[in-house]
RNA sequence: GCGCGGUUAGCUCAGUGGUAGAGCACUGCCUUGACACGGCAGGGGUCACAGGUUCGAACCCUGUAUCGCGCACCA
């Protein structure tokens, strides 16, 4: 290519050369590979999801460390897959099935008719986000894309729950889980969610029947659960009520049963909450069951698997659902005139991560794991051995694991793993949820059945209890070899003990080694009002329809460069913008480098004559290159971000492209002028390309650096040029005079005839330079102050004069520069406050205190040429 | 109740002891030989508040306020 388009137009090259990385086999890992090896395996999606601005965030991170390995010289596996995610699919595909009118209920198709069809339905769209991940241009290895529910994969996970229940830690017990009413199964506590309520406390009172007349008050949230109460329970300390123990009081409702329930007393009560008196559920609450536990309290369980209410809450409340119940049970207290009271009151109730509504506490059996490895997975963190970044979540996952509790891991649900259980009788197995499964029955734990009357266990795992299994199980023996344990792992915070946690003790207990060594956790993209951005919200902006608008690379660089670590990111479109307006920045000098002639791939400035504009931006480059390295060492990848920006903006295409239009034409320096942007940019597309994979192979081409892809071409290294500050003080003299004009009015399309009186022998070598940098009509330089009324501007390397007449009114020339000279007197007071402290200047470093004293005297130096200035004014 | 994080320019955010920064927005000028997705210049902040440590604090310590998150509790 000889010529570039005007402005970068991403849609025309990202397709073309994803597609050529994958003809090419860039994104193929070699476990035969001589380099050291450099792995991630993603956090699988789930096969439902389509691409989220949460995603591009992870996967861009994960890509960006993905492309920078290989550039280091490492063979790289980026491991790539979706997850099944059981009630999400599953959830999905029956609202589906149920909206076609192919079936009201998932027993209309029955088991296996269900899973084909969801199986038909992961087929069919289950690929959209990995093509969505394309167009981000992510480098998975796919030749290796991995499902939760491939054959192999599948098996490992029966595989890992026979051995756990092998060696004791898998049960079966009769609990209180959590029960989520409209997905019908048992849920863990991490996918509960507590979620603040605006309720009522009832407050009603029932009558003690060894004392008539005496009433105790009673106060719930929960008034359709009375049915359930088998006691009343106060605390034996309490004084009020500790004389009670023993007697009974009539249960209200239902109607045709008002039980008489024992006064109970127990430690748990609180008094200071409500009236100091519970009701005791043991069906329908955790604390309640543990209660009747410790009492021997009947359970009645009154409600159904879908939370409606059954025989047992009486005639008024069979088939109500629970929160109708709820209004029938106050409104039935009213009318026997127990209704103390009903008041306003906020509490937290937890919710179905997935469903969304209420769950319900409700005893069941189900399979339970006893965690393996939990102090190993303590240490493996708190010993180093795995790096937290930020920090921080290093606490979190400790305190988690300090308080684990057993993990609920059976779902009744058909999509998923079933579990590898077999039971030697067919009766009992008609539903899903009972609790009725025999505890005497022959069990056997194995994968392929038994034998003939076997009957397997109708439940499916926890999709967690595949993922964690994510990290090696994904790949094979020699994959592993060389890729386990993985590099790094890029996920959000939100799945720290979800997944990260149990991966690392799935890893310790199936290779005895951590499954990564570091873990970058994200920040949470929330919209611009801090809202977490969600489908449901409608906040969540399509990432495809911004890379439409703005390219991949200008999305990947506009949201990594507001993405600090472990920060929440507020979401701005303006962000996206910019990066946007970033590609085409570059775009245009290197569009800019084409116009000078042809560029060469191998162009060493060192062979060089260099101006000290050249000198200043590969010092700057090594700075900026080092700066990269370090973000990178501690995964700040905004500052990677911003180190790009700039650098490329600010040093190359400011300054430097700017002060160096003169020198095409001088061949003086032509030639090291040249040699240097091709150097820095050879070394900039090289920096860029983890952020901007596209663009970047785009121009490597397009300037002709190689042949093969750049993500395989070198990382550049700090090449060690010496600093050059004279750049710095022609740029920072070019600016006063550039105020110097502002101030004046003057339009910039007029060209001035600039005077000036260099300061400094080198300067001299400067005018070119300055002449172009001012836009001059002339650039002129003299050995003395000229005659005449003028304009003048002192700086660090002499003055700039312009000529008043027909240019500038010297009233207004007076007055700026008396403006001029009290800010410099307001700042020389300043540093002079700082130097007359004698605690100052006896307790500070020499070198702080001599910076201040440089600092004074050029302050003063200012002072005078201003005042010099004032008087040549006349 | 316990823990974590935030509070810096109108907005979004950098900035871990030595002259308060960027982008956007705003004002003025400009289609200057890459780029108007651009250039040049400018205005704008008692760094949430109160104490303390220090020669010196946006930065370290203590406390307060406020917003957010997590855990526990939740009759």
């Amino acid at each position: 290519m000889s010529e570039l388009a005007k402005a970068y137009e991403p849609q025309s090259v990202e397709d073309k050369w994803y597609a050529w990385w994958l003809e090419q086999g860039c994104f193929h890992a070699d476990p035969a590979s001589p380099k050291p090896g450099y792995s991630i395996v993603i956090p699988p999606p789930n096969v439902t999801g389509v691409l989220t601005l949460g995603h591009v965030l992870n996967n861009t991170i994960q890509d960006i460390l993905a492309r920078r390995a290989r550039m280091t010289g490492h063979e790289v596996l980026w491991l790539p897959g979706t997850d099944h995610a059981g009630i999400a699919t599953q959830n999905v595909v029956e609202k589906m099935l149920r909206k076609e009118g192919v079936m009201k209920h998932r027993d209309d198709l029955g088991r296996e008719e269900l899973l084909r069809r969801i199986w038909d339905w992961k087929e069919k769209y289950g690929g959209i986000i990995i093509t969505q991940l394309k167009k981000l241009g992510c480098s998975c290895d796919w030749e290796r894309e991995r499902f939760t529910m491939d054959e192999g994969y599948a098996r490992k996970v029966q595989e890992v729950f026979v051995d756990l229940y092998n060696k004791g830690l898998i049960y079966r017990g009769k609990r209180m889980v959590n029960w989520c009413p409209v997905s019908l199964t048992a849920l863990s506590d991490e996918e509960v969610i507590p979620t603040p309520q605006k309720s009522y406390l009832y407050h009603f009172k029932v009558e003690v029947m060894e004392e008539p007349g005496t009433f105790l008050e009673i106060a719930t949230t929960r008034p359709e659960t009375i049915m359930g109460d088998t006691a009343v329970a106060v605390n034996p300390k309490d004084p009020r009520y500790a004389h009670l123990i023993g007697k009974h009081v009539r249960r209200p409702l239902p109607v045709e049963d008002q039980a008489s329930l024992p006064i109970i007393g127990d430690e748990a009560v609180d008094f200071e909450f409500g009236t100091g008196v519970l009701k005791v559920t043991p069906a329908h609450d955790k604390a309640d069951y543990e209660i009747g536990q410790r009492h021997n309290l009947p359970v009645i369980d009154i409600m159904n698997p879908d939370a409606t209410l059954n025989g047992l809450a009486g005639a008024d409340f069979v088939g109500l659902d629970r929160f109708e119940a709820r209004k029938e049970a106050v409104e039935k207290l009213r009318q026997m005139e127990l209704l103390v009271e009903e008041k306003p009151y906020e509490n937290n109730v937890g919710f179905s991560e997935r469903a969304g509504v209420p769950i319900e506490s409700r005893l069941s059996e189900q399979w339970f794991l006893k965690y393996p490895k939990t102090t190993e997975a303590r240490d493996a963190v708190r010993k180093g051995l795995i790096k937290f970044f930020p920090e921080r979540w290093e606490k979190v996952y400790d305190h988690w694991l300090e308080n684990i509790q057993d993990w609920c891991i059976s779902r009744q649900l058909w999509w998923g793993h079933r579990i590898p259980v077999w039971y030697g009788r067919e009766d009992g197995l008609s539903s899903s949820f009972n609790g009725a499964l025999g505890a005497t029955r022959p069990t056997a734990c194995q994968i392929e059945s038994p034998g003939e009357g076997w009957v397997q266990d109708p439940d499916v795992l926890d999709t967690w209890f595949s993922s964690w299994l994510w990290a090696h199980d994904t790949m094979d023996d020699a994959t592993r070899k060389k890729f386990y344990p993985t590099s790094a792992l890029v996920t959000g915070p939100d799945i720290i003990f979800f997944w990260v946690a149990r991966m690392i003790m799935a890893g310790l207990e199936y290779t005895g080694e951590v499954p990564f060594r570091d873990v970058y956790y994200t920040g949470i993209i929330r919209d611009k009002g801090g809202k977490k951005m969600s489908k449901s919200l409608g906040n969540s902006p399509d990432p495809l329809d911004i890379i439409a608008k703005y390219g991949a690379d200008g999305l990947r660089f506009g949201l990594m460069r507001i993405a600090p670590q472990g920060q929440d990111i507020k979401f701005d479109e303006q962000q996206i913008v910019e990066g946007r307006n970033f590609c085409n920045k570059f775009w245009n000098s290197c569009r800019f480098r084409l116009m000078q002639g042809e560029v060469d791939p191998n162009a060493d400035p060192t062979k060089h004559a260099l101006s000290i504009f050249a000198q200043d931006l590969l010092a700057k480059l090594d700075a900026t290159i080092t700066r990269i390295d370090a973000a990178y060492a501690e995964y700040r990848f905004s500052e990677v971000a911003q180190a790009l920006y700039d650098f490329v903006w600010g040093d190359f295409c400011d300054r430097f492209i700017e002060a160096a239009k003169s020198d095409f034409t001088n061949p003086a320096r032509r030639e090291g002028t040249l040699a240097a942007m091709d150097y820095v940019l050879n070394r900039v597309l090289l920096l860029l390309h983890p952020y901007a994979p596209f663009i970047t192979e785009e121009l490597w081409h397009g300037l002709g650096f190689g042949e093969g892809s750049i993500q395989y071409a070198p990382w550049p290294a700090a090449g060690g040029a010496a600093p050059e500050p004279k750049a710095d003080t022609i740029f920072r003299a070019v600016t006063a005079a550039r105020t110097l004009r502002a101030t004046f009015n003057l339009p910039s399309n007029k060209r001035l005839r600039w005077v000036f009186q260099p300061s400094a022998e080198w300067v001299k070598d400067e005018q070119a330079a300055l002449h172009v940098l001012l836009h001059a009509e002339t650039m002129e330089f003299v050995e003395a102050r000229p005659e005449g009324a003028m304009a003048s501007c002192p700086t660090e390397i002499g003055v700039f004069f312009l000529p008043l007449e027909g240019v500038v009114d010297p009233e207004t020339e007076g007055t700026r520069l008396a403006g001029e000279i009290g800010k410099v007197r307001a700042e020389i007071e300043k540093v002079q406050r700082k130097l007359g402290s004698d605690t100052f200047v006896q307790n500070a470093p020499a070198e702080v205190v001599a910076e201040h004293r440089q600092r004074q005297a050029d302050w003063e130096n200012r002072l005078e040429a201003l005042k010099s200035a004032r008087d040549a004014l006349g």
